[in-house]
DNA sequence: TTATTTACATACATTGCGTATGTTTTTTGG
DNA sequence: CCAAAAAACATACGCAATGTATGTAAATAA
């Protein structure tokens, strides 16, 4: 009896996990607007009758992708500022690894470009981890001196902001991208400069 | 001969601006995804024929209603520039301006949030006219040795990506809006404080 | 072993975009 | 001054896509 129900629960949990997938690359590839759920569900062997068993709506399913990309995105954050000598350091690797990050067209377009657009404002289920993160990262830095106080949410998000424009010129298909990243990384740079207390 | 088509042009033209305004209005209000074209061209008595004859597409309407606000938006901007007393205070109120423009629901609603989701990057055709002006002050504070070389283009679109991010968090129903545009400046200024050359 | 719930598939109704086709009014050309 | 052409719309249609309602088989519970 037990065997069994884990074994249903396990199917019921692939499925979703497939649909997932399904709309994760689609949504990368087609953009959330264009993307048929006929056409993926079937691309995952399904309909969309399983689809709107296991969610809501377009946007619901939407909001699951994101939650997906949002976790990957906060463990390699957290590697990268985690393994800094500073908490200066781990703060701006925290920055420049989200830069570098925004690169990355699946999260350019889902995240970046999507996201805003359907939910407007950053989606509170998603709680939007890099942003939080670097929030505390801040805060850490007020505490012990580092930075001169001031209101650590609205600069993350700030930063959060202008890493998001400058990742999306830096993609720009006709461009030098690394040579683009190194100068957006420059100027990150002396944006951040500025917070430090003199 | 002449008085008719003067006539007849200017009534073409009325009709091309009555949708254009009918269209903003509606994208403000219920978003470009969510705005049926049937909809608003009634409200305007008219039809989507009259829609097709002047536009090739929804996009392209959209195109013709963001053109029409960039160009607002620009004229703003360079007032409260153009009336600062040295470069610098030019540049850092135009950042300013930005921050309290990106606070009016039919900006944000077009501009930042519809006109990304659907063009992805910044749409050519509007030009984008408040990063290249913040770009031409960026540079001339450059030149004049004010601010330490360089990329004034990327570094323009992440300040206006941290002042489009600023402007949802301010915006948020729940927030005291007044006490967070401060808050939001402070950080700003903080910010571009660093670029100054020392 | 039967009843009920779960996990889907199938069928359907609706909406909304784009296009093709009129129709009326100007404009142009002889 | 009159026919021909073109512009400025409206009307009608096809098609795609979302969401919902219904059906069905398998698993779980009683």
């Amino acid at each position: 009896m037990h065997r069994q129900r884990r074994t249903r629960a396990e199917m019921t949990e692939r499925t979703r996990a497939k649909l997932v997938a399904a709309a994760r690359r689609a949504f990368a590839q087609e953009g959330f607007a264009h993307t048929s759920m006929d056409a993926f569900t079937a691309e995952a062997g399904l309909t969309r009758g399983a689809l709107y068993h296991h969610f809501s709506s377009k946007e619901g399913l939407l909001l699951a992708v994101i939650e997906e990309i949002e976790a990957e995105v906060g463990q390699r954050l957290n590697a990268i500022s985690d393994a800094a000598p500073t908490p200066w350091e781990s703060f701006r690797r925290r920055c420049r690894t989200y830069l570098e990050l925004a690169r990355e067209p699946e999260i350019r377009r889902i995240i970046l470009q999507d996201a805003r657009a359907v939910f407007g404002d950053v989606p509170e289920a998603a709680q939007r981890v890099g942003i939080a993160a670097l929030e505390a990262a801040l805060d850490r830095l007020i505490e012990d001196g580092l930075v001169a106080p001031l209101n650590a949410h609205v600069t993350a998000r700030m930063i959060y902001g202008a890493v998001t424009e400058a990742s999306f010129w830096i993609a720009e298909p006709d461009g030098d991208h690394e040579a683009r990243l190194a100068d957006a990384l420059d100027s990150l740079d002396r944006q951040l400069s500025g917070l430090l207390a003199r």
